[in-house]
DNA sequence: TAGTGGTCTAGACCACATA
DNA sequence: ATGTGGTCTAGACCACTAT
């Protein structure tokens, strides 16, 4: 009521996003309509309706005239969080994901680990090292760090079912993602791991992601230049219409 | 009034956004109040307010509670067509661009061309070549084909003080834009244009950019991959708060 | 003091889906 | 027929900025 109070809409929308985090309100489940929330909460109908609609145009809900409102399901949220997965892009394209660890263990965390995550050098981080394969062939090698605070049992999982972005993923939502993307020439191990033709670079992305306001995993992935690019599309709000261009062939999204 | 046409929040915006693309608003220039817009269109004021905190939202204006409402200046506005100019990315770094020409000419599109501007192959093209310099130092090979009916004036035009892909924009607001990256070894040519060592690696960039719901500029851009990386960060719409991290040293943003 | 954006209300009409 | 989202109105109170 008081305006110097969070405004109401946004407590709505914090609500509602809660009960989605929380695993309360799952994809495809139904959210409370504008009514409901009148009704439940007391606000008013442009409120509640503020509310959803921001929610809608963040991508966390979808919104069906005439039907109702429901959470959107698992790959509207991961366009939502930009952090792809690249299990789901390989099944996509219609081909199987399987994946090689390499490595499982805590390690101290080396220098650039440590700044992207904001410990101290030599702290102790989980550490998974695997390669990511598309139809038996390495697209993708991940060497990912993890904060222990944050996913303590994360080397106890089993990768063969679950990447460890998506993981991370039901550990907590993750809020933020910062990437830096650049070509560089591999060195022999991870040549070797991918499979690469001599003088063939590397696609490396570099990638940190947050959660809870705090950068919780930091990741190194290498792909062969030959095998892998990354494709992003713009288009402004406004313009929905224009031109819907179909996915293309062997490559991962990004945007 | 009546609801099957199109909403009067929408039309507003688009009014708005007209002004601003025509240039009879220009940066930083004053936007009519929610007040004003009330008075001068007849709509309510939570209308006006839809419409312009939208615009907001969408990054062509900027509000500030209890001054007004301004049109976003350059900088926003590349961000959002996510089109990010080379100059503009270098001069933020403090270092000073140049460019240096290597052909410029009127060329039939070869086959890759040809398919992203969505003509015959063999069909003219303008095309031009040039290197953008940061303080001497190459950082960008450009290689770019413009649809002539776009615009035919496009090889007159001084790029000593202009970017190509500052002067397209300048000619029509581009509408859309999609970018493939990837890294693959240079040819000879490339190389010695970039100064590249032996072995190294370039990332490159291929970049369509729509107009008028329509291709018209297609792009090639090397990048030596010792001085060049690509940034991008995503948080949420809502959640503003959190982490800002300063720019970083040398590279180049996208998003 | 007057103007601005930020929010909120309690109604209203509409097109559309579902039952 | 009912419920849904989509939009719109004509007021209102607030905090803030500028004069």
């Amino acid at each position: 009521m008081t305006a110097a109070a969070i405004p109401r809409y946004r407590q709505l929308k914090e609500l509602i996003i809660r009960r989605i985090s929380t695993g309360e309100l799952r994809p495809r489940d139904r959210v409370p309509s504008e009514n409901e929330l009148v009704d439940s909460t007391g606000v008013s109908r442009m409120t509640a309706n503020r509310a959803l609609r921001e929610l809608n145009d963040e991508g966390y809900v979808d919104r069906v005239a005439g039907v109702g409102t429901f959470v959107a399901d698992f790959k509207a949220a991961s366009h939502v969080l930009e952090v792809r997965n690249i299990a789901d892009e390989i099944s996509l394209r219609g081909h199987d994901h399987s994946a090689n660890i390499l490595l499982s263990s805590e390690t101290p965390a080396d220098a650039i680990a440590a700044a992207a995550l904001h410990v101290n050098i030599n702290a102790p981080l989980l550490r998974l090292r695997l390669v990511h394969m598309e139809s038996d062939i390495p697209i993708q090698l991940e060497d990912r760090f993890v904060l222990p605070e944050f996913a303590p049992e994360f080397l106890q999982q089993n990768f063969a079912g679950i990447t460890p972005s998506a993981f991370l993923s039901s550990v907590s939502p993750l809020q933020e993602a910062e990437h830096v993307v650049r070509a560089a020439m591999p060195d022999e191990e991870t040549r070797n791991s991918l499979n690469m033709e001599d003088n063939e670079p590397c696609l490396v992305v570099t990638r940190t992601t947050w959660a809870h306001g705090q950068p919780v995993s930091f990741a190194r992935l290498y792909h062969p230049g030959s095998r892998f690019e990354l494709s992003g599309h713009y288009a402004p709000p406004g313009a929905e219409a224009a031109s819907r261009r179909p996915e293309h062939g062997a490559r991962q999204n990004e945007s």
